[in-house]
DNA sequence: TAATCGTGGAA
DNA sequence: TTTCCAAGATT
């Protein structure tokens, strides 16, 4: 420790020193260069990148993160979209109430906020779809005010550096409390994403590269041995497996007949196939009277919480066919890249046979 | 507080 | 093949 200065702002100042040799080249970030120019963030990136990381890697984020900047690059853009244009660019990337309050978020940023994104942190933390990380994260990342993310990968940097041995979730308000004497004053934002990019690449969950790491004098777990145990976890309940059935109705000029999925609950808003519950025993009608043929393979897909396994039936329905749910997709309109994944997953089957 | 909510890549 | 896990939010 240097003279004068305390054990935190000795930490906070390597890591921003790490921050400038190591940074990684996102889409999303502004550069330190571009900073020292006096080039700043833009929120609308900022906020757009944070929901679709939530619990989502850099890697399944980029692309998404290009369409939607192409698409709509101003707030008032997506907020002038239709519910389905954003609910079918978001298809694949899973959590799908971020896309559903992503639009509320725009909608009220663009009409009671002026199309500017508030840059406190109780205000960020009062709109949809922004919690306790993201009201944080753009806080300081989009306007330098320093609030204190807390992620995963802060969560684990923490636990590692004072060697907590207490599971999460509980360990989290003690492991905050030690991040926050940690943030800076000065460049709290590119200290919150040196944070990250540390957990990221270095102090990763399994085999940490505590050989490089920058912050490996003062970490007490590095001293210890324990680093790459920690953080401790309460362990996990076994996913149970459910079985459903889906049909696919094409009709004779090659339209499809899909179904809008209700808000709430799984795959809420997205487009989807009609056909049975997911609980497990639910027959399940078809949505119209036709010659169902099943198909001899089936549809594997996990969950978060649970494992699926579905059952696909297709039939070739007349024009005048009136069914008892959903609506028809004009083959022009189709595409697949529209559908959630397991969704995508029946259709794919279908096509191989 | 605990359950719910997706997906794909890595080990 | 299975498990773990990734810049969490919501109810």
């Amino acid at each position: 420790m240097r003279d004068g200065q305390s054990i935190e702002t000795d930490i906070a100042t390597t890591m921003l020193d790490w921050y400038d040799r190591h940074a990684r080249d996102l889409p999303w970030r502004t550069s330190a260069a571009e900073l020292n120019s006096g080039a700043r963030p833009d929120p609308y990136r900022v906020w757009l990148s944070e929901i679709m990381l939530q619990q989502t890697t850099v890697a399944a984020v980029r692309d998404y993160f290009h369409r939607f900047t192409t698409r709509w690059p101003t707030v008032d853009d997506l907020a002038a979209a239709p519910d389905g244009a954003v609910m079918g660019e978001w298809a694949g990337l899973g959590y799908y109430a971020r896309a559903r309050n992503l639009l509320k978020c725009a909608r009220i940023v663009a009409e009671e906020h002026g199309g500017r994104f508030p840059d406190r942190y109780d205000d960020l933390i009062a709109l949809p779809g922004i919690g306790p990380y993201t009201a944080a994260a753009i806080s300081a990342i989009a306007f330098d005010r320093p609030e204190t993310v807390m992620d995963g990968n802060v969560e684990r940097v923490a636990a590692r550096l004072y060697d907590i041995h207490t599971p999460l979730p509980a360990a989290k308000s003690e492991l905050k409390a030690r991040a926050e004497l940690l943030t800076p004053r000065l460049r709290p934002g590119d200290y919150a994403q040196a944070m990250m990019d540390l957990g990221a690449t270095i102090c990763t969950p399994k085999s940490p590269a505590c050989g490089i790491c920058p912050l490996q004098s003062p970490c007490a777990a590095r001293r210890a041995g324990t680093a790459p145990e920690l953080p401790r976890k309460m362990p996990k309940t076994a996913k149970p497996t459910r079985r459903g059935i889906v049909y696919l109705a094409c009709r004779a000029d090659g339209a499809w007949l899909m179904e809008r999925r209700p808000d709430k609950g799984l795959l809420g808003g997205m487009l989807g196939w009609p056909g049975s519950d997911w609980k497990d025993g639910a027959a399940g009608a078809p949505p119209v009277s036709a010659d169902w043929s099943t198909l001899a393979a089936e549809v594997r897909h996990t969950f978060t919480h649970f494992h699926l396994v579905l059952t696909v039936r297709t039939a070739t329905v007349d024009m005048g066919c009136a069914p008892e749910t959903g609506f028809f997709i004009p083959n022009r309109d189709f595409r697949p890249s529209e559908l959630p994944t397991v969704m995508r997953k029946a259709f794919d089957l279908c096509r191989e046979r």
